[in-house]
DNA sequence: TATATAATGCAAATGAGTTGCATTAATAAT
DNA sequence: ATTATTAATGCAACTCATTTGCATTATATA
């Protein structure tokens, strides 16, 4: 939750982005966010969307997910540290909680000297409908 | 390890990848490769690189390495299973394991009716020389 | 209301990876 | 050894996500 910097511009489409970030427990693709912009009648341009995904990144409001293969993923930094599992077969995100997470960064053996700033965990399969 | 298809041709540039995943222990990504095996003067194109890659992936001879925001890397599927830590810095990537790894995945609250197929586990953060 | 500059639109570029298609070459069959 | 089959390749063109340059617009501030 930092801070926006004090020189951020409240424009329409980031404000929407915002709000939409903040209402929906659901990952979105800069082209949703898009389409979903498109419908709230602010047509922004999709390279405003990449700009404005990146600025929101570089002030941790969201995240991404990475998908293997496939195009980027964004949600809220909103709600509790977790990961996801994807669908390689319709492309459908879960969430996904590890248990005692802590635990496991205890056990992860890092290269001597390597200082860890973030880890990514994903998972990949079936979902029920694709079972 | 399964087994190549018996109808597999065994072409110099397929050899060479095969050999120069065998014999490394460090990942490589596509440019890489098409560079490694001019060195060897063995001049495959860089589609056949793609392709080759695609190949041996889906035999397994090797697994992807995939980086956030950047260039996928290969490595050989030889070895123990193993994960990687990524300086985001330098780009350089070293071997993580994680010691009881088999608790870790027990820890996973994985969604209802979503079957796991594999896992990838990825460290971001800065390597010694860049620390 | 005027000013500074953050944000935007648009077109063009980038970069990784893919695809179609004609050609070549590895292997099996004769 | 020669021929036939078809896997593998080269090349050019393409796709797709994302980025960049630059002129223009609009938000916040004075
Ligand atoms: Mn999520
Ligand atoms: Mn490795
Ligand atoms: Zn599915
Ligand atoms: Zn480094």
């Amino acid at each position: 939750m930092t801070r926006l910097p004090l020189n951020t511009r409240i424009t329409p489409s980031r404000k929407a982005m915002i709000d939409i970030f903040a209402s929906t427990d659901h990952p979105l693709s800069a082209v949703q966010m898009h389409k979903l912009l498109k419908r709230l009648n602010i047509n922004a341009n999709i390279t405003t969307v990449y700009r404005e995904l990146e600025f929101l990144l570089n002030h941790t409001v969201i995240h991404k997910i990475d998908i293997s293969g496939a195009t980027t993923y964004y949600e809220s930094s909103e709600g509790d540290h977790h990961h996801h599992a994807i669908c390689t077969s319709c492309g459908n995100i879960q969430d996904v909680t590890i248990s005692d997470e802590e635990a496991f960064l205890t056990n992860v053996r890092k290269p001597h000297d390597f200082t860890i700033k973030r880890h990514s965990v994903e998972f990949y399969g079936h979902c029920g409908t694709c079972n």
